[in-house]
DNA sequence: TTAAATATCGTGTACGTTAACGAATATACC
DNA sequence: GGTATATTCGTTAACGTACACGATATTTAA
């Protein structure tokens, strides 16, 4: 055995049984005596046996071969975010494919939730072994959770847009702690004297729970400051289709010396550069979320100050492989991750945007 | 074949030869007729064939196992900075031990270079497959290197402390990068009007090429700025040693209301919040590099503004992952990496510090 | 022309784990 | 006690690749 390790062989050899017995054991399965069963575990205890993952799956894959369902909203154009996760799990589908693992995409319509039932229904009809999706709409999740536990099936949802009844495995950012270090980051460059506003940038769908917990993380930073006395602070619930436009407050503001801290809640800190400039407004700060063409472009020419990155490619790495793990050892510790909230700069946007 | 996947099987069925010339022909070994062999090649194109590495290891794992060598500085304690990528490494280790990959370890002293020759001397003895090791000394790791390309031994180096003769591998943050994300976020900070420091902290073995690399980094950004009339810059070369003072203009300049901006470049940073207490300092903002103990108590404590994280965990790791893939599929592309410039806050330091 | 040498290629076994199959033993029932 | 049924356990053939070995076919030398 490679590094000194047991095989099933010689567990079997000093259990004096046969391979066949130890591996009813291994995988607990029946038809093994009792003191048999003991016996082979004490060995197997006291040898400290760990199985060769790659001899299992070299023979399980023709056998067992693990599918993975991903449902994810219907990409509205090659740039639409949903893609990026969907990225990382082809990424690790491809790395996992001589283990015996493949995927299954499935789409819905983003603002129909019928159709969303109905490639739930579409999956569950298959013979799936997990499934990874978005917490879309809160009722039709909670439905598919518990369908998924009748089924006995693992869920890994990726990012946060709802608070789902049944527990369930989540990989995501702690939009909190993101709002927290966007304060900090903001208020590094505005300082107290600043006027900060918050823009909150609703989709067809209205304001999601990651802009509530990023606003209110950003907010909650500025609570803990010491001096916060002249620190204004604007809230704009800003309708996608709307004309954007400032509030008469703000225009007055805008005349005036004070310096602006803008934080835009969600991807669309791209939408601002051009209504700053149409108010006049020069000495400002922005900061917004995620590394679309259009922020880096503007991240580049100095136009939005700081990115964070919440790794989309990586989340759906991450639930491929934990699915993996938990799948074949039975470790589930992967399967609940918080991402990390990664701080991007136009020096170093380079290193995040290539994957 | 798992997910439709041609196996060896299945290419020599299509090549009307045995799986033995198959095998020879992806293996290339000597014994296959050069018509032959085109034919088994033509096929394998045709069906974009790839091996099944799981497969091949289970079959390699008790003849080829793959030894790598990791050679790095006696750590001084366990806290030590060369402790955390061999934590990486020997996470690399345990993943990939299945497919039979182990490790040995050698230590030698940072500061002497007959050590270091001993230490090398005794991994050329046993037979080693790669040897991950750190640039310390210039002329012992381009004898290293000679050594290395001679038996044909793939060699990768961590961080960057010396450039070196012969062309390698390196897995390290671009310093020059660095120093140019440092000079953003301190100029966020302190802005055009202040005072900025770049203090190099020198250790017994004087200073290094990556403080060099980081100050001109953080120079240049400075010198790309629009207007940069009232930047004053200082450098501070202070010997780990001695006792560390500002000098005389610089506190001059303390008394003063100037605003500070102080530029460690390296993972001493935790030495400077005590002195600038005692100049009066406190107007100022710090920024270094690493996440040690003492670095992350001034993170918390808001006394360190920003740390840069070299990420020298996954550095080993990495490390380890990119020469399997290289040993065992000829692949390359993974021994050769630039690690993200990380930029840790208070807000955000927990995700980094955990691994 | 024939034996020897070489080139080319197929066969078979092994890697560690799984699981179907069947053999051996134990238990139940009449 | 004898047959039927359950329980327990060993044997063996895969999974896809690697490689030693031996079997042909081809070339070389005498």
């Amino acid at each position: 055995m490679v590094n000194g390790n047991l095989g099933i062989k010689d567990i079997a050899k000093l259990a004096a049984v046969s391979i066949g017995t130890v591996d009813r054991v291994l995988n607990n399965r029946s038809g093994v005596a009792p003191a048999t069963r003991e016996k082979v575990l004490d060995i197997i205890k006291q040898t400290g046996y760990k199985k060769n993952l790659v001899a299992s799956r070299l023979k399980l894959a023709k056998n067992k071969v693990i599918k993975v369902a991903v449902l994810a909203p219907t990409p509205r154009n090659e740039h639409s975010y949903w893609n990026l996760p969907l990225q990382g799990v082809n990424r690790a589908i491809q790395e996992l494919s001589a283990m015996g693992v493949s995927s299954a995409y499935f789409y819905f319509n983003q603002l129909n939730h019928q159709h969303f039932r109905e490639q739930i229904d579409k999956i569950f009809q298959e013979e799936f072994h997990a499934l990874i999706t978005v917490p879309f709409f809160e009722s039709e999740s909670n439905m598919l959770l518990r369908k998924a536990k009748e089924k006995n099936i693992p869920v890994v949802f990726l990012d946060t847009e709802r608070e789902l009844l049944y527990s369930s495995n989540f990989i995501r950012q702690n939009a909190l702690n993101a709002g927290l270090v966007a304060g900090r980051l903001l208020h590094g460059l505005v300082g107290d004297e600043g006027t900060y506003v918050v823009v909150n940038i609703l989709n067809d769908r209205g304001k999601q729970i990651n802009n509530l917990q990023r606003e209110s993380g950003f907010r909650s930073y500025f609570k803990h400051l010491p001096n916060k006395t002249h620190i204004k602070h604007f809230t704009i619930n800003h309708p996608l289709e709307d004309d954007f436009d400032l509030s008469p407050e703000l225009k007055t503001l805008a005349k005036g010396p004070t310096k602006f801290g803008i934080f835009v809640t969600n991807s669309r800190s791209f939408l601002l550069p051009s209504i700053i400039k149409e108010n006049n407004i020069s000495n400002y700060h922005l900061i917004g979320f995620d590394l679309n063409k259009k922020n880096i472009a503007y991240l580049k020419s100095g136009e939005i100050d700081f990115l964070i990155n919440q790794k989309p490619q990586y989340q759906g790495y991450t639930a491929i492989k934990g699915l993996y793990k938990f799948l074949t050892e039975g470790d589930n510790s992967q399967l609940n991750i918080d991402i990390p909230v990664e701080i991007v700069v136009k020096e170093n946007v380079e290193y995040y945007c290539a994957r």
